[in-house]
DNA sequence: GCTTTGTCGATTGTCGACAACATACAATTT
DNA sequence: AAATTGTATGTTGTCGACAATCGACAAAGC
């Protein structure tokens, strides 16, 4: 810690203070695949949508092979299709999706919240995303809500810990956010949307199983209530 | 039907009975991939065993590209793993993993149990794999046996008609499939194995969702009442 | 003797080019 | 005129070669 090697290294380190820090290696096939992958589930790239590989290479200024890598990570992600000697596509939503979507989901945030609750975890953390939706649905900014929304459920799975049920719920996310995105119907109001998980995070404070259960049942029901057909784009 | 054109055509293609059914056109990624797949699922691949793709690339006489794909799919498929610039291997199991993986093919047949009952589905399809596995058993046909358990399970899941849940399990099955083939402990009778299926078959007949359910949660449950530290490889 | 630097082999990452294939449309034939 | 065949175009599938990076070991310097 003291030593003269380290001692020289740290003064070396501390003058003007540059940036040493580890420089990201994200390979190409990820960054390209998270653009896409943004650019879908934000509604961008609608369902239907074309991606043709010399295109997109040409426009990101790289060759085809990492196109062509990246576009099978969202294939996997079950956003993409192909079609070989075709073309490849967002795949196009079928209300049978959305329903089953959004029935995995609330399967999966039920584990959650009982595994949450068996294992005696704090749920403090839930907090902070909860007031920002509430803030951000005050000031009528839905895009914030959204993003908070997201958190505070991403946050509720981490606590559940449970690294395969993360990681699965993310995959799973991922289409609810596209789904989100792309249905147009403003009609439920923020404020309710944010006061909904308030009384979550009591019963889990409680340690209240059934009333949990019940109110994120009914969380994850209500956020589906709407017409799957409006959304779903005809394979064209 | 019976125009000039299609009989004619009827004619030519009925004659000496030549094989015109459609050919299977399954991309190279995907042959490979489904190789792959089944060597490491069946333990013949162990975890920590590398894969270097110029060697594959030889021994199948196929290019890279072609494999790297293939590796890719079994990567999202959480079978592999790769580390830049340093090769690619079979994914070492963690005691975590094995644990988890267990809890939610548990989380996803107690959700076809619920469903099938929920829906009135009929369950007859099971007893052509619960049959197949007490004739493999009596007969101390293990690999018998354990094909007739994913028979059985596949066929449960199939009957929730969830495709999402279908692809999920899937997923989750591969996996249990691997840890299965890993294990060298042939402790469990397998008369007791294919006895375990009948009284489900039974309960779901009842509509006796309670049953059912502690049935398959105890099912699955003795599956896994092993030490998972047992088939888990050092990542060396 | 220890640290630092240079070099080497192995592996993946990326690239550009060509082949295979499917679709649509024009040309040809009946 | 209708059906069949040929052709053109666009897309993905596959390939071989080269660049980038890593880890380990040897070499050089203090």
């Amino acid at each position: 810690m003291s030593d003269p090697i380290s001692g020289q290294m740290a003064q070396a380190l501390d003058m003007s203070a540059p940036d040493l820090s580890p420089i990201e290696q994200t390979p190409l096939k990820v960054q390209i695949a998270d653009r896409l992958r943004r650019a879908i589930i934000t509604g961008k790239m609608r369902p239907g949508a074309v991606l043709v590989e010399t295109a997109l290479a040409d426009q990101m200024n790289v060759s085809r092979a990492p196109i062509r890598e990246a576009i099978q990570i969202l294939e996997s992600d079950g956003l993409v299709e192909t079609v070989a000697y075709k073309g490849k596509r967002v795949k196009p939503l079928t209300v049978r999706e959305v329903t089953e979507t959004f029935e995995m989901r609330q399967l999966y945030e039920v584990l959650a919240v009982r595994r949450i609750i068996a294992g005696g975890v704090d749920v403090q953390a839930l907090h902070r995303p909860c007031a920002d939706m509430v803030e951000a649905a005050e000031a009528g900014d839905r895009e914030s809500l959204v993003a908070g929304d997201e958190r505070f459920h991403r946050t509720l799975i981490r606590l559940a810990d449970h690294d395969l049920l993360l990681q699965t719920w993310n995959s799973i996310y991922m289409r609810v956010h596209q789904i989100m995105a792309l249905r147009n119907d403003r009609k439920v109001p923020l404020v309710d949307i944010a006061a909904n998980h308030l009384p979550i995070i009591r019963a889990l404070e409680k340690r209240d199983l059934e009333a949990a259960v019940a109110l994120m049942s009914e969380h994850t029901r209500a956020l589906n209530d709407f017409d799957p057909a409006k959304i779903v784009q005809d394979p064209a």
